[in-house]
DNA sequence: CTGGGGATGGGGCCC
DNA sequence: CGGGCCCCATCCCCA
């Protein structure tokens, strides 16, 4: 006995779910272009990322063996078994999926290539070895890899060092990791240019957060949703504008393992055997969030802080399954508390199985009717969207109190009567008031009340961390941590404790340690 | 084992 | 929107 169309009933089902995002548990960042998709699936059919995916759950590959275009053929290919007649339009397109397909160590999809350009007359060796001429022609995305074997710069060794190699000192200078980070964040950064991720219309779609949101026509092949991470992060780097727009460089003609989330963190200058294994708000099996931090107090709006130093145990934000977007008008049982948003609706759910439970419900031409019709909503009605709440949304006279041309003298919030100098500085200080929050994370879905606060932990996600010590290599996501930690090597200790004469490098110890001098115990 | 200090990560919020 | 500072939480080291 035999189901018929087993297999193909079940590859079917996984094809629709990474259209939803429903339960993927990875993100594939290509260049500017983030995929998200099945562990298993993808461990299952490629070899690098059955090496891979057991310990990361955000993976970088390398934008010169794959292009975001060629990534989502090659996705494609894994869910479906087969390749559109599109993406074989040129012998260039099929010679780009083989160098896709080869450095991926995907076997069926690159004897397929090399099938159909020996069909075509061609030969797939040269195309195989990733030969300048084959590698540098655009893509059919338009995307122009740099050159692959004619780059003298030492920066592959450092393109793809492993979690382990990478993570011991001394094997590579603190100015060479600075680069090489810097490197990333401007395949991450720069690229303007929206890969094939917009919706059938053509435009991008926003949701205001400048997370394009945008969904493939069921048509359009397989769906395939990509977020331009220069989107996502809407250049908050401030090295986003600095950086040259240049192809990232390596000289590997060879494939070589992809980038992973990890080769993002910083090589401590101290032993962290459980930090050097992070990326910790997508730390393995907790994707699904069972009891995952958000559902108890991240992003409730109180508690925040809980999850300060959430990052080294992994606990917080931990599903990744869904690009959350804010609450719908109209579905608000508790709207603060529905911190899981689903995307083709914009429903909020308290918990991360509700999600699953309700994404499921949605057919799937329902995922490509969503319309666009929310993007600017958040900004529109003063961050309170429409879902009005008693909790969550004060009450009218609140909005109208923040309204930004408000002129009346003192600027005094209407929660708690704090004066603020100008109108600019109530509308933001009234935002802390709220319960809900506007601004969610693309990737985790944790809420922020402000955009900025949003985008740097987006930093966090992505593993972007723009200034560096020039004397230990050590990255940070904020300048200020860097300033911070530079009284690590100068040993300037300017705050001394007036009880006991104790010097610390850094504030906020010495007020950790006058806690002690004032604790009862 | 425990507590304190050093150091880091992340979020909130104001400027 | 970024910078800066505050806070909390956490990890690691060491006495």
């Amino acid at each position: 006995m035999e189901q018929q169309n087993h297999s193909k009933q079940l590859l079917l089902q996984l094809n629709q779910q990474r259209a939803k995002g429903y339960l993927c548990d990875v993100i594939i960042v290509v260049e500017n272009a983030l995929f998200r998709a099945h562990k298993n699936v993808l461990a299952a059919s490629s070899v690098y990322f059955k090496s891979l995916v057991p310990h990361d759950n955000l993976i970088n590959l390398d934008t010169e063996m794959v292009s975001p275009s060629i990534f989502r053929q090659v996705l494609d290919f894994i869910y479906t078994g087969r390749l559109s007649s599109s993406d074989f339009v040129s012998d260039h397109s099929i010679s780009s999926l083989l160098i896709a397909a080869s450095y991926l160590q995907l076997t069926e999809l690159a004897a397929l290539c090399r099938r159909k350009l020996k069909h075509n007359g061609q030969t797939p060796s040269s195309s195989n070895k990733m030969t300048p001429s084959s590698s540098t022609s655009p893509t059919p995305n338009g995307h122009t890899p740099g050159p692959l074997c004619l780059s003298s710069t030492p920066l592959h060794n450092h393109q793809h060092h492993n979690n382990h190699s990478g993570s011991k000192k001394g094997s590579q200078r603190p100015g060479q990791e600075g680069r090489l980070r810097e490197d990333l964040s401007e395949k991450v950064f720069i690229s303007g240019s929206r890969c094939a991720s917009l919706s059938p219309s053509g435009e991008g779609r926003s949701n205001g957060l400048g997370l394009d949101l945008s969904k493939r026509s069921p048509s359009e092949s397989t769906a395939t949703e990509e977020v331009s991470p220069s989107s996502l992060l809407q250049s908050s780097s401030p090295h986003s504008s600095s950086l040259s727009p240049t192809p990232p460089t390596t000289s590997s003609a060879k494939p070589e393992p992809p980038k992973t989330s990890t080769d993002l963190q910083p090589r401590a200058p101290r032993k962290r055997p459980r930090g050097d294994k992070v990326t910790p708000e997508l730390e393995d099996g907790e994707v699904n969030g069972e009891e995952n931090g958000l559902d108890q107090s991240e992003g409730s709006g109180h508690s925040g802080r809980g999850g300060g130093g959430g990052g080294r145990k992994g606990r917080r934000n931990g599903n990744t399954n869904y690009i959350y977007r804010q609450p719908q008008p109209g579905f608000e049982p508790g709207v603060g508390d529905n911190l899981y948003v689903c995307i083709p609706c914009g429903k909020g759910f308290p918990s991360s199985e509700q999600l699953n439970a309700h994404v499921d419900t949605h057919t799937h031409d329902q995922l490509y009717m969503k319309d666009e019709e929310e993007e600017e909503e958040e900004e529109e009605c003063g961050g309170y969207l429409k879902d009005k709440d008693p909790d969550t949304c004060p009450d009218d006279s609140a909005s109208k109190g923040v309204k930004p041309d408000a002129e009346e003298p003192g600027h005094l919030c209407t929660v708690c009567s704090k004066s603020c100098k100008d109108a600019t500085s109530l509308r933001q200080h009234e935002k802390s008031h709220w319960l809900n929050r506007p601004f969610p994370c693309n990737i985790c879905g944790k809420l922020f009340t402000q955009r900025g606060t949003m985008t740097r932990h987006m930093r966090s996600h992505l593993g972007l961390k723009p200034f560096a010590c020039e004397e230990c290599g050590m990255r940070f996501t904020r300048q200020y941590r860097l300033a911070e930690h530079m009284r690590v090597h100068s040993g300037e200790k300017p705050y001394e404790c007036q009880l006991c004469g104790g010097k610390f490098t850094q504030q906020r110890n010495l007020l950790s340690h006058m806690r002690m001098h004032t604790s009862p115990s």
